[in-house]
DNA sequence: TTGTAGGCGTTATCAG
DNA sequence: CTGATAACGCCTACAA
């Protein structure tokens, strides 16, 4: 590959001055850039980024950190950032952590020794991160969080109103009818699973429906365990109208139990999940869920760390995306049908 | 950051001696390596990826290429090279193409100046990959092509057995008993597209069943373009019993397109994908389609490329993984109303 | 305006 | 077996 002193040479000048004419670090004369651009096309010369990275103490690599890229929810995020650090210049550098911190942290420790420009990070479980991205900081390189917070994080986040949309959706089925609600909530370790059943709550409390604690059942963000939950929950007397799944994975499971159970969906049972995942378009019946612009969180997150590796900006940022409820087919009002149901139900138990 | 430097003078040995203690480069004493290694732990040293790929010639980078992570096809893809290369101390340098061979051409440009152990690449259309591929195999960089190959390609690949794949969906098809059959076709530049029609065909052939051209439409690989060539399909007279959809976004356009037209899927229609996307499982009625083993696809090419950068695997591989036919709800036997519908449409059309 | 030279952190070669 | 030293390709004072 050809580098800079081949150029030198091809244009016959000094190895210094190719430098000068590349970064427009001091002014040149006309004449000599033309030599060295004519040069530079010639063998069609591209810098090398390791020995530039090494010289200048920072790449343009970008470290993406995510759980999972074939949990369909994260290549929206991906391409986002990627998109915004292409046209900049920057590349990405893909990590899957499985939501171990383990994992995490080998991919944090090494990603230091690549210079990285900055680092992009959807926490694991448990995550350390507050305490690798002071260090982070302290060389330089900025860290965005994005779509959920480890504990104490105090660093560039970007996330969604996780409360707001569970609390629209939740509203919109008290509005509609429903008063036996249940929710299955997230890992409630992860903020995002914190908020979103807040939301809901908060839904509640402002309309002054009481629910029992069994009616609140917490799951990991995926169809089997989503399933699993729903047969407890569509066990529970008096059976809830509506179930409100912290994301659509969950509301996958509530779907295929209610289906099981012989529940007919939204007559006896209406469901609402959260991120709007494709795949919600194409379920029997489809999904109302409440949706997470994917794309724009990975997109800002990439914007932040643009600017601040810049110099353009300093001060942490805070961006919180809004979600929008999309209504689909799983939502319905309540039928009449449950004041038969339920003696029904009675008996059969006695 | 800690450096080799500061290790040397916290162990009270030379630079050297750490180096030849980390690389193995040379035996040392076990008293030295104690020394050095006990340093190392104490300041938590890593060695900079980025001075040891420059002076090794090669870092641990690989990089991937493909059209676009948020394609519901490639996340697994990637996952399954990440695996693989993590395992074994490589990191992933994500670029999506949107298909694009000018931007194909600038993250193969681009790359090489990371010094890059390998390439896995999905090529763009129209891809140039065969010329770039050859630069990098003269630096000794192996690429490995994967899913589709660009034309006159010699090097490493990794694909399914597309062909037999298709071959095998359109036989089940006509074992049911259709015979009026039709085909969307994908981009036919694309060497997946072509191998999978060519199943189409040769599976009719065998079974001596002549269509006339108009029933073998080609499309993008996209919903959009299914749904619009689906309505052509749909048309026609006699309309087809069944549709081998290229893969299952063209194949979801099609079930909206016979959903629109008011035909009962699989009574009137029978459809089958192939990919077999998570989607599918949700679909109504779910997708009955070819199996792609896309985790497998990049974690074999990744494992190709580790083979070849160690020097354990000097020759040109060719891997082609097989396909599996997933039977859903789609796919039925062609219904007798056939005989009524036929005439009707031809009054209809007087 | 142009050129020179030192060094970023490593590895590898060669003396001791 | 250990240590000194010259690159790898680039950037940036600083000197000319």
């Amino acid at each position: 590959m050809a580098n800079m002193k081949q150029i030198a040479k091809t244009a016959g000048v000094s190895l210094g001055s190719v430098s000068h004419v590349l970064n427009g670090s001091v002014s040149v004369s006309d004449a000599l850039r033309k030599r060295v651009m004519d040069a530079v096309e010639a063998v069609g010369y591209q810098p090398s980024q390791l020995a530039r990275g090494l010289r200048r103490d920072k790449t343009n690599m970008i470290g993406m950190i995510i759980p999972d890229i074939s949990n369909p929810f994260f290549p929206a995020v991906v391409r986002g950032a990627e998109d915004v650090a292409f046209a900049a210049g920057y590349r990405l550098i893909l990590c899957n952590t499985d939501n171990s911190h383990e994992k995490e942290l080998v991919h944090l420790n090494e990603l230091r020794t690549y210079l990285p420009a900055g680092l992009i990070v959807i926490p694991s479980s448990f995550s350390d991160l507050t305490t690798q991205a002071r260090s982070y900081k302290q060389a330089g390189t900025s860290v965005v969080c994005v779509d959920r917070l480890p504990r104490d994080w105090e660093g560039n986040s970007v996330t969604v109103a996780h409360e707001e949309g569970a609390c629209v959706a939740t509203n919109h089925l008290i509005r509609i009818g429903h008063r036996q609600l249940a929710v299955i909530a997230g890992p409630l370790h992860l903020t995002n699973a914190q908020e979103r059943l807040a939301g809901f709550k908060r839904s509640l409390k402002q309309s002054k429906i009481a629910i029992s604690a069994e009616y609140i059942q917490e799951s990991t963000f995926d169809r089997q365990a989503g399933y699993a939950k729903s047969l407890v929950l569509l066990r529970l007397v008096p059976r809830p109208t509506a179930i409100f799944a912290s994301n659509d994975l969950i509301a996958l499971g509530v779907l295929q139990a209610a289906h099981e159970l012989g529940l007919r969906c939204p007559e006896d049972l209406s469901v609402i999940g959260f991120d709007n995942l494709e795949l919600g378009e194409y379920t029997n019946p489809s999904l109302t869920t409440v949706h997470q612009p994917g794309y724009q969180l990975g997109a800002r997150a990439a914007d932040i760390l643009l600017a601040q590796v810049s110099g353009r900006q300093q001060s942490v940022q805070h961006v919180v995306l809004k979600t929008d409820l999309i209504l689909r087919g799983s939502v319905g009002p309540p039928s009449e049908k449950k004041k038969i149901s339920r003696p029904a139900r009675a008996i059969l138990m006695s």
